[in-house]
DNA sequence: TAGAAGTATCGAAACGTTTCTATTTTCCAG
DNA sequence: CTGGAAAATAGAAACGTTTCGATACTTCTA
């Protein structure tokens, strides 16, 4: 492996020399600095980053720690993500699991933008004490060292809720993902407060963790147990509605005809289903950019506005 | 931000003893050890990966580059690649565009997987030459610094066509993605194969780009053109089928009563599609598992064996 | 033409670890 | 007790950079 050394032996100058021309400083000339350039890129020498990490104490990266690779929503807010800390010279890496924890640990990168409820408030804390800036997206946690970003939840929910309401159902229930994250509180909310504000009552409660397969389950249950079903299911996320509405189309239901039901991320699946599921529609890509602005503008010691993304209800089929 | 030095100032001993303490060396009598391993908890420290990683001249991490986080075929493959790495004590960055470019120039982890086209041969014959081991997943590389693991393409495109003539199908066409690409060389030659044996000739050959987008112009440039059509469309993935499925559907054709569609990787939207795609599902999985498990033999320079990942022919509606 | 004022270059310290080698302490057999 | 081995601890070099401060060489300026 070419070492700096190499170079500089190679261009019989000093180490300092070298580093100086690499690194386009004014003070070496520039045929110098172009010598040195071509000698380096002749014996294929490119600095280590362990070694400069070292000395100059920062990475020039970024890490997502996301809660799997799986999830539907993320790609676009990591694309978004991506494309603005490239524009402004950052590298991004992406890491999931327990992967995470030891690059958090170990100060991997410069900041993280954490998308993963895995990893408990406690742990972000502590490690928020020895590794700024951290961005979080699934939840808020209030203390000083961390910072908040999250979806315009409440609002859009209400919007949806309201449109339903509209159309005039009147048995409506909630499909809860798990229970008291940060996402499922405020869509629940912008969801309540619809009701409450059309003196509704709601029909029923049901709880799922996000996954389609939670949202089977809720459907088997109720065909199971022959219990009354509600003309309206509002769900939490994309996800589960489709789990209820596969579930409840194998057993001879037709929707939105039997019953309606509406999703929230908008999910590509969505658009897909028959019928369309209604859903609210995220800008995930520009909410990314937002994301890394901010992350670029923490570590920077910029002064920055706090953000939300808003979100847009899609009414199609469904319901 | 705490260094081993604090640990040591506050433990009252030397550096040494607190590396050997805190790496489990023997030679620390336990009753040291756990004292020491406390006080660090105590004042939060937690070592450098930067420093480590320059001493040790390793850093515990595999990198994985995708070409984006879209691919609807990714996400199975990284889950898999991480429980393996995970298992054995690894950690997994995952990259994308020229963040991949930079983390692999300057050495930010023992080994990669590269699975992005993006990343030309001869950047990667070059960064070969300053790190190992790299593994390339899309293509073919000819070069002992490189180690190629490929899905088995050929044989499962010859047994899908083969199953297609079977049904009795005669005017059959072929959808390339991008020409000169592994994948795509190698479904085609499968399906050629079949077709020679089964003494038929091939209608046509469309060519696309693997995207649904490509497949949506194919459809739009054989109907603006009233050519004539094949009975049946075999494509070399998933989405571009999509694409021609649903710009067909639109425009009034019925499947598969007015010709058959055959797609590859069965990515999860197509038993969702109506009619449900026939494709090739490949375990990602446990391909990903097999591809961390070959980076981690190559590390530790044991032998192996090469490893090809079966596909399986998953007829369903579509022709 | 002496000195000042730039230029170009270099030497060495530092970043925070690991690990080789050396030193001190402990313990036990004789 | 004492000598010496074993156990515990410490010192210092090294990993490959960046960067501060110093030195040598030019080129002006008065």
């Amino acid at each position: 492996m070419a070492t700096i050394k190499d170079v500089a032996k190679a261009a019989l100058c000093s180490i300092s020399t070298v580093s100086y021309a690499l690194n386009n400083d004014k003070r070496i000339p520039d045929v110098t600095a172009k010598r040195i350039k071509a000698i380096a890129a002749d014996i294929g020498y490119f600095p280590s980053g362990a070694a400069r990490n070292l000395k100059k104490r920062s990475t020039n990266r970024i890490l997502v720690a996301i809660s799997d690779f799986g999830g539907p929503v993320y790609h676009e807010l990591l694309d978004g993500i991506h494309y603005q800390l490239m524009k402004n010279g950052y590298t991004m890496i992406v890491s999931t699991g327990s992967s995470s924890d030891t690059l958090l640990k170990e100060r991997s990168a410069d900041g993280a933008v954490i998308a993963d409820i895995h990893i408990s408030d406690e742990t972000l804390v502590q490690i928020a004490k020895n590794f700024r800036p951290i961005i979080v997206l699934d939840r808020r946690i209030e203390d000083g060292s961390i910072y908040n970003m999250t979806i315009e939840n409440h609002d859009a929910m209400y919007e949806m809720t309201k449109e339903i309401i509209a159309r005039g159902y009147q048995k409506i229930a909630f499909v809860h993902g798990v229970k008291d994250v940060y996402d499922n509180l405020t869509r629940y909310s912008g969801f309540l407060k619809a009701m409450e504000d059309s003196g509704l009552s709601v029909f029923h409660e049901y709880v799922g963790n996000f996954t389609k397969q939670s949202g089977i389950e809720i459907a088997k249950h109720i065909l199971n147990n022959h219990l009354e079903m509600p003309k309206m299911f509002v769900c939490a996320n994309d996800e589960m509605a489709i789990g209820i509405m596969e579930t409840m189309q194998k057993n001879g239901f037709v929707i939105p005809q039997d019953f309606g039901i509406s999703g929230f991320d908008d999910i590509e699946l969505s658009g897909y289903l028959n019928p369309r599921l209604s859903s609210v529609k995220v800008n995930h890509f520009e909410w990314g950019k937002s994301i890394a602005k901010t992350t670029l503008k923490l570590l920077n010691l910029e002064k920055f506005d706090i953000q939300k993304q808003k979100g847009e209800v899609m009414v199609r089929d469904s319901f």
